[in-house]
RNA sequence: GGUCCCUUCGUCUAGCGGUUAGGAUAUCUGGUUUUCAUCCAGAAGAUCACGGGUUCGAAUCCCGUAGGGACCGCCA
């Protein structure tokens, strides 16, 4: 049996840090044990589902480098859902309910002030024929609640270890809505039996009703489902991630100009027992990956990691490696300015401050005038090479009796107009003598 | 209220009955003869949530308490 994992997101919002760990620790694991990985896409709730956001899903995906041997759309299985909804009312599994949402809602209301379980009381199963077609004659239609028999469900968790879930602690869950639409519980159950899935692996959020899944998978067909619930990450403030928090969103980072190996490292790294370091590669987040390390508490991201990673990535790129990029920033970028600027940057597009410092002609009136003044009488003839500045700065020495900081910080100031940035020695060749007398205001 | 889970340096974590409680990251110091970054060396940082029990011995096993998380939907 081929290993099978699934990420199965719903199209209703953006893909987030916490989200896509889930899709990453599942495309790990097929990936690493020679499986397959399914991209399912949960749009069975059509009001709320967006093509618009099952786009930006695929993109992002392919942006990170996670790809899938399969996908498809629950929309389109409408059909095989309503199969398996008439077998499992003739096995007499599901049942039709006729109370309202704000009927059921005053009834766990109800519950809560009791302080019994709020847990749906199988009213409709008492109801006789003639009590239904009073219903339907009043223009109700019934939602389908699957009858769960178990008292309770047990099953080993790759990540948590044998769980116990008493069942009669959750409501028999509702397969069908009233408009005949499928839900998540069923829907998933289905997909994951069709699809020979093997592994489930998601967050902890799902875990109790994994018990449900498993009762309603043995109703249908007979579990074989290996699962796996990890522990959910929390944002750096302690809160919980919400897919509608777009600090968090995969997009955002991209707007941010974050690389996508930066992000990989994090996710493979955060909340498990591996280093937090920058990965060399995605083959090297593979070669590493074992489930076994990630945790069952949460923990916090912080993004300031990510933040990190990224210029420590970016630092060591190639010129060929964003040679396309740079293009973009400023055509006049070649190799040399790039080797120049790289190791002060934090993201590849903040080049821009460095293009600026170097080509444009912005007055800069020194502090120490009489110093800069001795400093630019002592400047050498061009060509420049890296032993110009040295050469120059000993000069500026010997007649300034100047040194250390005293020496550099207001030479560094004059030329560029800020405190830090990269090496002067490279920095002067892109600048060039005639811009430097241009620039400086004696 | 019910069900399930979690709790070790600031943060992410290792630890499976005897460890100077280890690593990563962040922080600080020194060095790499300006800054920033990098790299190297070093330092500091954990009453192992709390209380009790078992044991010669507990971060580790058991019970309780507290705190945190998840779920309890005609969402996923």
């Amino acid at each position: 049996m081929t290993v099978t994992t699934r990420f199965a997101p719903s199209p209703t919002g953006l893909l987030h840090l916490g989200n896509i760990r889930t899709a990453l620790i599942n495309w790990l694991f097929a990936r690493t044990n020679n499986g397959k990985f399914i991209l399912r896409i949960d749009d069975t709730d059509t009001e709320r589902s967006k093509d618009e956001y099952v786009s930006k899903i695929k993109y992002d995906l392919e942006w990170l480098g996670i790809d899938y041997d399969e996908t498809f759309n629950q929309s389109s299985r409408f059909d095989v859902y309503k199969e398996r909804f008439e077998s499992l009312k003739d096995q007499g599994r599901i049942y039709p309910c006729y109370e309202t949402p704000e009927e059921l809602e005053r009834k766990r209301k109800l519950q809560l002030a009791a302080g019994g379980k709020q847990v749906y009381d199988r009213s409709a199963l008492k109801l006789s024929d003639q009590e239904k077609r009073g219903f339907e004659s009043e223009g109700r239609k019934p939602h389908w609640r699957f009858l769960m028999k178990s008292e309770s469900i047990k099953w080993n968790d790759i990540l948590k270890g044998d769980i116990e879930i008493d069942l009669t602690s959750l409501s028999d869950p509702v397969l069908f809505r009233e408009d005949g639409v499928p839900l998540y519980t069923f829907s998933s159950a289905v997909d994951d039996i069709d699809f020979n899935v093997t592994n489930v692996i998601r967050g902890d959020d799902h875990t109790s009703n994994t018990a449900v899944q498993i009762e309603l998978i043995n109703a249908l067909d007979k579990n074989n489902l290996i699962f796996a619930h990890h522990a959910l990450l929390k944002a750096s403030s302690g809160d919980k991630l919400s897919k509608r928090d777009n600090v968090i969103s995969i997009e955002s980072f991209r707007d941010l100009n974050i690389e996508p190996l930066a992000i990989l490292s994090l996710l493979a790294t955060i909340g498990t027992s591996n280093s937090i370091e920058l990965k060399d590669s995605i083959d090297q987040i593979i070669n590493e990956f074992k489930i076994k390390t990630i945790s069952t508490s949460p923990g916090r991201i912080e993004t300031d990691l990510l933040n990190a990673l990224n210029r420590k990535l970016i630092q060591n790129y190639d010129f060929d490696t964003v040679k396309d990029r740079l293009e973009k920033v400023d055509k006049k970028i070649d190799e040399k300015f790039w080797t120049a600027i790289r190791g002060n940057l934090n993201t590849v597009e903040e080049i821009k401050q460095w293009t600026d410092i170097v080509y444009d002609s912005k007055i800069i009136e020194p502090k120490d005038k009489e110093f800069i003044s001795t400093a630019i009488d002592l400047m050498p003839e061009e060509p420049w090479d890296d032993d110009t500045w040295d050469q120059w700065t000993s000069a500026i020495k010997e007649k300034t009796n100047r040194k250390g900081k005293e020496l550099f910080l207001p030479l560094r100031e004059a030329f560029t107009g800020v405190s830090q940035g990269p090496e002067m020695k490279k920095l002067i060749q892109l600048i060039g003598r005639d811009k430097i007398i241009e620039r400086v205001k004696l």
